[in-house]
DNA sequence: CTGAAAGCGCTTACAG
DNA sequence: CTGAAAGCGCTTACAG
């Protein structure tokens, strides 16, 4: 029958109580012990590949160690980083990740959160990028009464109730428009999502509020596709670039976007950036395999600042905490260029 | 003070014993409840919102419901899918993954290891990649000594001794080669990571032996690059690319290196595939973007294979199991073309 | 310098 | 049909 040996086989093998093996392990300064018998427990501890069990601890004193993240498709660059960065902030502030999945769109975050409050985390990373609809209000209102920290990030609709990191989509997108205007573009279009996902609300209002500093109607923008699907923008790019009205310059929602376009630019004969430039969202490593003009989101910073705010995090504040926005970065590559005549 | 309500609260609340509170949340057969005061334990405990303590419950009995996973880069397409495909495995067969990553490579899986064990996971995932020299042999025994299911994934280093499943790299690249054999490609090169990594001894190792079926012996093999940095990919194809003796076809390690050897054959003039045929490594998001060949790892079955051996593995057999390989498939796409004359 | 005892929140034989 | 009591592995006042 295997089994993990516990604090008192460690206790009897070094002839001591159990009480002396809690505070050697844990260095407690309070009870001085004899070098001696600290040495004991250390060789006793180490002969029996003890492993002191951290579930027991959880459930005495508060203190789990558990860091819950509640996550969609790791495997999109933006949250692979953002996970990435905020477990290897735990590991070395000696925390553990619990990560949790957000499954299918239509089943909300119920369950995620429920298996995290379970584990008791100390605290909960919640990167539902703001899927419109989906209610959190509840699990929040729950969470600060169980004295469980959670940071909300990407979405703003909790402001004030929990503490908000958010990606400055706006601004983002604004730079590229002045990018752009600044290569002598005019004729600019958006293309992708729009709708839906609240970064995708952002970058699009990002757009339409740039285009009307350069005093475009709200009637002349060219817009085109209105979901992150990968068909959709597909379709959209073909649309956008076989019309009379083609754009010189695209702005696609993010890079998966932005190299459909390319694609489909080149199946129509038309260069890059000569006849139209290019540019993406997120500089994933779409966008540096392209060569591609993108805008950085720094989700390394973006989960390092969770991290921080959980671990800094006062319970009474935590919803008092003024949003956090994270600036972006506006790589240029070389799928932007001079607007053609 | 923020407190968690327990089963005593919700026992005093409906009236009965934490003996009954348990019964009807655990749902267990043998004592039968009056639907009566299961209906008051109920709601006792939806009005509590008590959520049950996993920790204690692991305490009690062995069943903690933690799966860990070791992994490295989880910003990587690769690891990321294979994260991903685990976790919502767990997330429908009521388990939860706790991720520990492998900081640096100069200090190996110690530490990841350790916290799984103290939080006494119930089997574990390995994905180290076979970092040649990584000393896992030590935590195996401890594994299975303690009864904690382990699989280790891409290393069989260890075979015998722990479940391995594994991408058959070997074959993979040997589909690369058949391939452009078939498209009238002879002067075949190899770029990238090579050693270090079992991954890449294995492409290499397939490289090495699919030449040899077409008879080009060792000494007139074109391998350019060591490792998978994008910076010394990017020399080696510079490298290779500006030679005499130019290939007609690249493989690259992966699809980075792939995409590193597009742009360098850009800056040289050169056309793909009219000039050089280029096929990646993965079938990552950056293959897609570029339209590239590429081998994919079906890392979504990897994970999911690695569950299932987790949750029907007896103690016993675990280590007897056979290598599980797990196939990959070559994606032709428009990187990839006739040999130029 | 060290230990006996109580308790964290749960489950499980056993008894009624 | 239901409950009292013991125990999982740990830590922490308190006492010596």
């Amino acid at each position: 029958v295997p089994k993990h040996s516990n604090s008192l086989d460690v206790a009897k093998l070094a002839g001591v109580s159990q009480t002396t093996v809690s505070f050697v392990l844990n260095q407690r300064g309070d009870h001085s012990i004899s070098e001696e018998t600290r040495q004991r427990v250390l060789k006793a501890a180490h002969q029996l590949q003890y492993r002191s069990n951290r579930l027991s601890n959880g459930v005495f004193r508060g203190n789990t160690g558990l860091i819950g993240v509640v996550s969609p498709q790791i495997t999109d660059d933006y949250y692979a980083h953002l996970l990435s960065s905020v477990s290897s902030h735990c590991a070395s502030s000696g925390k553990t990740v619990i990560y949790s999945p957000v499954q299918d769109e239509d089943q909300p975050k119920r369950d995620p959160m429920l298996s995290l409050i379970e584990y008791r985390v100390e605290g909960i990373i919640c990167v539902c990028a703001g899927v419109i609809g989906g209610d959190l209000s509840d699990w929040l209102d729950e969470l600060a009464q169980k004295g469980i920290k959670c940071v909300v990030i990407d979405d703003r609709s909790y402001e004030g109730k929990v503490h908000c990191i958010v990606s400055d989509d706006v601004t983002g997108v604004h730079k590229v428009v002045q990018h752009l205007t600044s290569l002598g573009h005019r004729h600019i279009a958006h293309l992708g999502a729009g709708e839906g996902y609240s970064t995708a609300i952002n970058r699009r209002a990002g757009f339409v509020a740039a285009m009307a500093e350069l005093c475009v109607s709200e009637s002349e923008l060219l817009i085109a596709g209105n979901s992150f699907d990968e068909e959709e923008g597909r379709e959209a790019a073909r649309k956008i670039i076989g019309s009379p009205n083609r754009p010189t310059a695209i702005i696609a929602a993010n890079d998966v976007h932005a190299a459909e376009v390319i694609k489909v630019m080149k199946s129509f004969g038309l260069r890059c950036p000569e006849d139209i430039s290019v540019a993406g969202y997120g500089n994933t490593q779409v966008a540096r395999a392209l060569d591609m003009t993108s805008v950085d989101q720094q989700p390394g910073m973006i989960g390092h600042e969770a991290m921080e705010s959980l671990l800094t995090q006062a319970h009474e504040q935590s919803s008092l905490l003024p949003t956090k926005v994270i600036d972006c970065r506006l790589v240029v590559r070389s799928t932007t260029g001079p607007c053609p005549k």
